[in-house]
DNA sequence: CCGATGACTGGATAAAAATACAGTGATGAC
DNA sequence: GTCATCACTGTATTTTTATCCAGTCATCGG
């Protein structure tokens, strides 16, 4: 017996688990909205009532959350057996330094060292820290040389700071998107002094490569100044 | 050591317990009040603050039903006890919440719990991690709700960020300190709303607990905007 | 071409929830 | 005796949240 889910319904249902397992509590339809980019609730509402009449969500009237999980029967979709290489049992994660063009970040040569912290921390899963170079995301608290915590993913949510490469090069910026932009996403910093990056998806390739999941900074001892 | 917690208070985090397991939403204040017999959801309020207070859960502001269960260290204490105090070749740190007047930080009822992260990662070593309140030393990247690894030190150079207690107070700031001044140090923010704290030290005692050596921030996953 | 279904926008509204404020007793420490 | 903490009552006020209504556009089977 196949799911007989579209895949817009499957990427609502995997939200939901995914909102559950990240915060505790199931979304409410505003925030199913905003994650996917709809501007109306209550393209929500009609997913999730979709959902409910296929059997695989309860839904409680009048209830706030009032969504429920049933039977998770098939795996999901979302980039689970992309971790390559990586050894989900470790202690320790791999620190990337510069990314050069046109090889991926977890190439070994752009790891710098390891450092020993529970991947399992940080949720969802960290797979590598990327050492942050610039300023532009400073209202965010992530300065110049701290390392970020990144889960590798292809895909990200509205408003989720977002490692992604962009004409092979690598940034992190916030993701903005919405609905009714086909074609175009942006990145954007967290630092007035840098303006949004517009991205044209016709014109431009842009890859997610992970998305933040904390922040480490280390050799805050010395007396260094701002 | 038994639990820090108090009767009413294991009674209101079992009914949570209870709540998430047979309806799978956590439960609202309203619906707590209801399940214990009180009449104002105030009581639940206060009960919610107090378990935040000692760890057991975590309370996320403005969102209905935004309780989470922490650390499940089991219904009734058994004799295994966690480790308290100070295991210097352990390999993660201790979390210490809000710190009661009065008693020493390290103390076993302020820790919230323990992270899977090698002390000697920082120079020098880290012996706990301190989560930080407010938002006063926001421009030196540290936000709140951020652990802050500290180092435990009596003594402290000028210019660094150091874990002080003041008037039984614990407290997050720079230490500004000059060889002309001889009864005289300065608390600085780094957050042009928080005015410098000025210690005259014949006046009040300021220890010194620690110096921070880095800086470690999870949960920046969801779509949450500050 | 028609009607059903999926995937939404936009606006409105009532109910549900969080949370502030002001109190009352009781208990135990100092 | 005073103070802090716990465990509440009671009243507001403001946000959140669920949910309804009225449409639009595109696709697909018949």
């Amino acid at each position: 017996m196949t799911n007989p889910l579209t895949d817009r319904q499957r990427q609502v249902l995997d939200l939901i688990e995914r909102h559950i397992r990240t915060t505790g509590v199931p979304p409410t339809r505003a925030e199913i909205a905003d994650a996917l980019g709809f501007r109306s609730a209550n393209a929500a509402e009609d997913h999730l009532r979709a959902l409910a009449r296929r059997g695989a969500i309860e839904l409680t009237r009048g209830r706030s959350r009032g969504i429920r999980l049933i039977a998770l029967a098939g795996a999901s979709a979302d980039g689970a057996s992309t971790r390559a290489g990586l050894d989900s049992a470790a202690l320790d994660l791999p620190a990337i330094g510069r990314v050069a063009a046109g090889s991926p970040i977890l190439a070994a040569e752009h790891v710098e060292d390891r450092y020993p912290i529970g991947p399992d921390l940080f949720h969802p899963r960290a797979d590598y820290l990327l050492r942050v170079r610039g300023s532009s995301m400073r209202d965010a608290g992530i300065l110049d040389g701290d390392l970020l915590a990144v889960h590798a993913a292809q895909t990200a949510e509205n408003g989720q700071i977002v490692v992604a490469r962009l004409n092979d090069e690598v940034t992190v910026k916030r993701l903005r998107r919405h609905a009714r932009w086909v074609y175009r996403v942006e990145l954007v910093a967290e630092n007035p002094d840098f303006a949004p990056i517009v991205v044209d998806l016709r014109q431009q390739e842009l890859t997610i490569e992970g998305i933040a999941v904390g922040v480490l900074r280390l050799g805050l001892a010395g007396p260094q100044q701002l």
